[in-house]
DNA sequence: TTATTACTGCAACTAAGTTGCAATATAGTG
DNA sequence: CACTATATTGCAACTTAGTTGCAGTAATAA
């Protein structure tokens, strides 16, 4: 079994995901905290934040890979499939705090499902 | 105003949607017609399609983008918003026939949706 | 304090998708 | 049919997100 260990880098990530209750691109993560670790690092912690169900991740309207932490997260598992939105201007992408319920579907079976609405957002209306 | 061209490849893209009732990820495509056109023409000819709303594309679980032609497709706008399945084993991708209509939220102005359900099909539940 | 091994940095790599440009081919016109 | 304008293509080089192997570093349990 192996134990995942709280370093520098990963608490700084995770606390960055604590103080800023949006969506965040790896892109733009990657970015931010350029000056205090790698590239790699980055990709890794989010991936073991993630598997601890800290933080869960979908993909943007361009296979841009986001992750967000929000009040569903559980280390169990992510039951919670709610949508995200994405503005087509500002690129920002927001959980919406709606469960929505997977479909049922015959012949299928279905694990999870992943909603992305797009549009324009408040702020880039004007 | 640019008018579009009926060329040996766009029509042989063209047919293979009309032939096979299926997605496709672009991956597939490129590989699948390697030996009769490029690279870039292959991605130039689908983003043409579906300029005139011939084909219609969306993202796989990987952000890998997939095109399919089906029955919703028109040359106006693409108001059908009807889910994918991707199968996690066999990595298909079929389209739901399945009409679902974009959520309406305050605060959002949604222009268009993406669903994408993930799964296991038939065949790989054996 | 020490040993184990999870984690990190680095540099090199993979793969999807894009772009500029010169050459080619389509479709409209005379 | 011949001719022209320009849409389309091939090519090669590029961009960018994401991955990987490995040697060195640092958490954590004993």
């Amino acid at each position: 079994m192996k134990t995942s260990r709280r370093t520098k880098s990963s608490i700084a990530i995770e606390e960055h995901f604590e103080r800023n209750e949006r969506a965040f691109s790896v892109v733009e993560l990657v970015e931010h905290f350029a000056d205090s670790m790698n590239k790699s690092t980055v990709y890794r912690i989010l991936e073991r934040l993630e598997e601890q169900g800290k933080i869960h991740s979908f993909l943007g309207m361009n296979g841009l890979k986001w992750f967000a932490k929000c009040i569903g997260c559980t280390s169990e598992q992510h039951i919670d499939i709610h949508p995200h939105f994405q503005c087509k201007e500002c690129k920002q992408i927001t959980c919406i705090p709606v469960a929505s319920k997977i479909p049922v579907l015959e012949n299928y079976t279905i694990e999870s499902a992943s909603i992305l609405l797009v549009g324009r957002c408040e702020a880039c209306l004007e």
